[in-house]
DNA sequence: TTGTTTGTTCGTTAATACCGCACATTGTGC
DNA sequence: GCACAATGTGCGGTATTAACGAACAAACAA
């Protein structure tokens, strides 16, 4: 583990909570002199990952990282952009597709519902995965070590009345999700909000993406979750045969 | 500069061409021993910079950047959306939002004309300034000095036989750019291709972005290009006051 | 003004991360 | 099926490297 890489990836997370910040402040965040903290950012300023607002002096993420980011997942994104058009087609309601990294998953491509009142996420957001129906899916289908590791390192929080916020009852929501084939958010995250998950498993059974669908509960009625459940699941079977 | 700092640069610029790599494919690439990177690979894989697929072996570009990629920008680009949509329904061509780096443009945010012959480009991309509207825009509103210096570093093709590439005819297009207000790229990227752009000047009158509206040239007739530089004029100076 | 921020620079020193070598494992041509 | 040639990976010595602390210029506040 190289130091100042990793300290690379301790200062681009400072611009997580403030997208401008000076040298000080983001010295203070990471716990480094000022003058190291500097030769990092000129550094990662030259190379494009970060760039200086020059009246302010503040710096802030740089177009660099936007072109790295574009480039991620590529194949995957395309695959995936044709099923996302006909799942809202015939659903009605935003899908997602994420993926898992590390403890979280990340929202990496969408497309939204046409209603007035819809789920909107963000591209690029980082959630944990007990409290996501998309994470609990992942999470349901991944290897037992792996699973019982990701719990132990979960920081449980009750969003609202309904979260699964103990080791206990998520794995027994866990189990009834492999039993059922997919994970029911039923405002767990958030009143108002359901949400219908599906995993995509590698031919090694391995969960290596999920995809989502998600209303206003007020519309995600039973015989709809159905409906979702079941057009959710024979799309994550022609993605896993494309995403191989 | 920090040493391995850019060496992660270079590591990681080398998944431009291939999306895929092993360890001794990047090491020939960069020219660094197998063992050093080794070390910056698996440090970056740990920080989710990278990301190795398990069955191959290979590695690839890794979610964390394309969270930190989805951050960069995020204001201007939510600003111009809004922009994007009403410059399409009004000109029905496509429109991109592009920024400098270095030498290049980067794609930042587009909204595609309805049409089905339409140009459709890709957010991410970075291209050479010269042979671009978006990229003759900046450059022409650029300092004398930062001006000179990027010609001075470009390095100049014969994209089509319309293409400025050599200094003298750039110099006198950027001339003219600067007189109209505007840049034309008239199939000097790609045959069929007709493209409208103006700068974003802040108050410095420093160029920061640029947008343009890109069509095929059989519909981008003489009375169109007046209509899309008009709009296309005035959209810039709403965006340069809301990007400060 | 004075005081306290800010961003930036420089030289020393100790720690760091590089290299070369060696190993384990896969896959491939003979 | 066997040897060969790739691959990805681990380990220690060493010299380069990058971190630190102090000090600077400049901007801003009191």
């Amino acid at each position: 583990m190289i130091q100042s890489i990793e300290r690379v990836a301790n200062i681009l997370n400072c611009f997580d909570q403030d997208s401008k910040l000076g040298i000080t402040q983001i010295s203070k965040k990471v716990g480094l002199t000022k003058s190291t903290t500097f030769g990092i950012v000129s550094t990662l300023t030259k190379l494009g990952f970060l760039e200086q607002d020059k009246s302010t002096g503040l710096y802030m993420l740089g177009l660099e990282l936007f072109r790295l980011g574009n480039k991620v997942d590529a194949e995957g994104r395309t695959v995936i952009s044709r099923e996302l058009e006909s799942l809202v087609e015939n659903l009605g309601e935003t899908i997602n597709y994420v993926r898992r990294q590390g403890n979280n998953v990340i929202y990496i491509a969408k497309k939204e519902s046409p209603h007035s009142m819809r789920i909107s996420t963000t591209v690029g957001m980082s959630l944990p995965m007990y409290c996501t129906g998309v994470g609990k899916a992942i999470l349901a289908y991944l290897p037992q070590e792996e699973q019982d590791e990701l719990i132990a390192a979960t920081d449980f929080r009750n969003l609202t009345d309904n979260t699964h916020a103990s080791e206990a009852t998520l794995r027994s929501e866990l189990k009834k999700i492999r039993s059922q084939g997919f994970a029911l958010d039923s405002e767990e995250m958030e009143y108002g909000l359901t949400c219908v998950a599906v995993p995509i498993l590698n031919p090694q059974n391995y969960p290596i993406a999920a995809i989502s669908c998600s209303g206003p509960s007020i519309r995600m009625t039973p015989e709809k979750i159905a409906v979702c459940q079941n057009e959710l699941r024979s799309s994550a079977a022609r993605l896993a045969s494309m995403l191989s």
